[in-house]
DNA sequence: CTTTCGCCCTGAGTGC
DNA sequence: TGCACTCAGGGCGAAA
């Protein structure tokens, strides 16, 4: 399930091959991928034939591509969902996952490749949509120095390993939700990039139980879980992303191997590294949070 | 306005 | 063997 360090190694896997490439052909298997495509914007196919890339930029798990000639106006948007993958192969691969786009491509230098997008759980899409400011003109994301970004990704916050990520911003935002830490943490508009596996681990990290209003997490903890989420974040990113269910794979068709480095996530039953006790999984918000009973607490005044 | 809920989707796994 | 059911969860529109 890609999150932010997954999408990241996607995108710089891409990038080389990309940026400055010709999109000479595009073939849809599954309109459904398409369905954030504002058909406003005109037929997929017809946007993307004959235009050329000119970056590959991420913010939290959103890639996109400026198009040219005017770079200002419209990008590609991908976004891998639960089992998304962008595998960059050469003319002619039998893929063997479920193809749902295919992009023919000819950079100058490096010469043509496909670009298979595949996705077996269709949460996935692609969309060509127009570019529009950023709010405080800073680069829109990695990648790119242009600031411009898809409006469908206009109201998503920063992720916490870009540079104009304001931390003071976000803890004036925690202070001022009426929710729980790990909704916080899951919520794109405050910040970015962090799902279900890194939330568990990073509050793992931080000693944070999932429940901890933000209201009541003053701000040392927060500034340590802060802290955490990042760590976490470039460890995963350092080892190449995380994958135990063979649905994420790098361009090159690649696994990640951050899955050994787990300490909560997917560990229920097992002990928890740091004090032994059994960590526990519950439900919560139709998934699973996993955590530590004993060293994850709600904070000094509720200890 | 803010917050929460239900839906989208498919293949692997489980129990009978 | 086959079938019904559960589970995985990111993002978004609807409901509360």
């Amino acid at each position: 399930m890609p999150e932010l360090p997954e999408v990241e190694v996607v995108r710089a896997g891409l990038a080389p091959a990309v940026a400055g490439a010709l999109i000479t052909a595009v073939e849809v298997f599954e309109p459904r991928s398409l369905k954030r495509h504002s058909p406003l914007a005109g037929p997929f196919v017809e946007l993307l034939e004959g235009r050329r890339i000119a970056a590959a930029v991420r913010r939290g798990k959103f890639l996109w591509f400026p198009l040219g000639p005017d770079t200002h106006a419209q990008a590609l948007v991908t976004h891998l969902g639960m089992s998304g993958q962008v595998l960059l192969r050469s003319p002619g691969t039998v893929e063997d996952g479920l193809l749902r786009i295919r992009l023919q491509i000819e950079h100058p230098e490096q010469g043509e490749f496909w670009v298979n997008f595949v996705d077996q759980r269709i949460f996935g899409s692609m969309a060509v949509d127009s570019l529009v400011p950023t709010s405080d003109g800073r680069a829109a994301g990695l990648g790119s120095e242009l600031a411009m970004l898809p409006s469908q990704v206009a109201h998503i916050s920063r992720d916490p390993l870009d540079p104009a990520f304001s931390d003071e911003a976000f803890f004036a935002s925690l202070s001022r939700k009426n929710t729980g830490i790990k909704r916080a943490l899951l919520d794109q508009t405050l910040i970015s990039g962090i799902g279900n596996i890194y939330a568990d681990e990073a509050l793992w990290a931080a000693r944070v139980h999932y429940l901890e209003p933000t209201r009541t997490l003053d701000a040392s903890r927060a500034s340590l879980l802060l802290a955490e989420v990042r760590l976490v974040l470039e460890r995963a990113l350092a080892e190449g992303g995380t994958s135990f269910d063979a649905q994420y794979v790098n361009v090159n068709g690649a696994s990640g191997y951050f899955s050994h480095s787990l300490n909560a996530y997917g560990r229920q039953g097992k002990p928890c590294p740091r004090c032994g006790n059994d960590i526990v999984r519950e439900k919560f918000m139709n998934r699973s949070s996993h955590f530590c009973a004993v060293c994850q607490t709600l904070g000094p005044s509720f200890a």
